[in-house]
DNA sequence: CGCGAGCTTGATGCCGATCAATGCATGTGG
DNA sequence: CCACATGCATTGATCGGCATCAAGCTCGCG
């Protein structure tokens, strides 16, 4: 499944990664002047949402690191020392559980803005895998430094707080769609919730590119491969959708999402 | 489902609730030299977790409240503004997502020292309800005044963070089960589960009394309460479990583990 | 051009949902 | 005390949706 063969930087940066999880990273600021963070295109959905002048001044030095990983690498693994939250600045994630010997259950995708690795504050380790679907890049947030700063920044505390409740309601938002849905709904519901989120970054919300193979769509919908694809090729004979390959356009964004939610009717 | 009938105090309670969610509470300390959470049963499984003396006192006014809930009475209603935490004394409760029309889904079960209402933080408003599943009583953690404590409190923010991710990392079990678990391992999953917890607050795991219907099992486990019968006698006649009702006995401890973990082997 | 990964489509079978009846415990009123 | 109602659990029969197995198909790429 993930690619095996080094790229040219790959051993380096595994390296590196394996070593504290946070190295591999080249500081930023080529000019003491710019603010990262302010100048960033997704500030209006990343961690410093809503930040003043002030409070981005303060926060941006924490993420002075970046980190870049390409296609089919890992972010981290699960059973890693946990050390730093990653947001993404560009490209696209997915986050699993690999139980060993079993199969993977994909519990998100992550793309430009959302932060990854709230799992492994607990026990200090990652219990996630986290691997970038496409090259990718992200800001490295040292969490040690992140929890000192943000006894000093309410703003930044709530914002922390937040997004950690925002991923346990995404997540009971799963469990519905797993434990009640059927597979029609649960790409439905999977395809709109996307739109949204590319809409919110300013992209096209009806014409979208798929990231992730049918597979892992079905390990995040608890569907095998072949029941996306028929679930797929019938919402498109029903004109919801057209869908060729990785491509899909939103053809009745309202049938969408009256299939999506099928219970709020 | 739920008991329309007033208990003598229910009425009140509930106005009172209605108003902010955080009254109808009494204040503890009949004496000041108590100090409520050292004197807690259950604080080794609580959010204090590891606090010595000296943070121990600083956190005790902040949960200097605590509210009766009465078995089948909610804590909380999805929608209502969320302002307070709430740590199980005593009792048992249910979380669940109410979509209109539709069929709920339960997203967890709360036992003594658990912390319940995370879901409201990000929008300011309980996205789930909770109902106590027998007569309860909860500490009520004033959501504004932990955000400033746990400020001056590392020790405190810590813990918060900790307890946070901790569900997370639930949420993505559970989403493992839904997503690739056959109906007899959710259910050994679900009952090795509950017997962990209770064993770590110093009851029997081998013998346990269910708090919950079959129905609300199934809705947790993305089943019907039919199925979730047949699971039971199934367990039974394998010599896993004795099931009489809701007393359910652990026969085979071992088998229990390796039917509720298929993909560890 | 030919290979291979990923996708689509078809045929079949199984697990769990659904429909339905019965059992069991508790409670209530006559 | 019994007759009856009610809520929950068990068990059986049937049905349907998704998994599974098995071909083809498409597209990108060496």
């Amino acid at each position: 499944m993930v690619n095996g063969v080094p790229f040219p930087c790959s051993i380096l940066e595994q390296a590196a990664h394996l070593a504290d999880g946070v190295d591999n990273v080249v500081p930023i600021h080529p000019s003491p002047f710019k603010v990262a963070c302010a100048s960033c295109a997704v500030r209006e959905v990343c961690l410093p949402l809503g930040f003043g002048a002030d409070d981005l001044r303060r926060f941006d030095p924490l993420v002075a690191r970046r980190r870049t990983v390409r296609r089919f690498e890992a972010l981290y693994r699960s059973g890693e020392p946990f050390r730093a939250l990653f947001a993404v600045r560009t490209g696209f994630f997915k986050s699993s559980l690999a139980p060993k010997c079993g199969r993977e259950q994909v519990t998100g995708f992550q793309m430009a803005g959302e932060v990854l690795g709230f799992d492994g504050i607990a026990s200090e380790r990652h219990t996630t895998d986290a691997y970038a679907l496409e090259d990718s890049q992200v800001c490295v947030i040292p969490y040690f430094e992140l929890e000192t700063l943000s006894r000093d920044m309410p703003e930044l505390q709530r914002q922390l707080h937040r997004i950690m409740s925002r991923e346990i309601v995404r997540d009971h938002a799963v469990m519905l769609l797993l434990g009640s849905m059927r597979a029609e709904e649960r790409l439905a519901a999977f395809i709109a919730n996307l739109a949204d989120r590319l809409r919110a970054r300013g992209f096209s919300g009806s014409r979208l590119v798929l990231r992730m193979t049918r597979e892992e769509i079905g390990s995040y919908l608890g569907l095998k491969l072949e029941t996306v694809s028929r679930a797929f090729s019938r919402l498109q004979e029903d004109g919801v959708l057209e869908v060729r390959q990785r491509h899909v356009t939103v053809i009745d964004a309202a049938a969408l999402e009256r299939i999506a939610h099928p219970l709020a009717n």
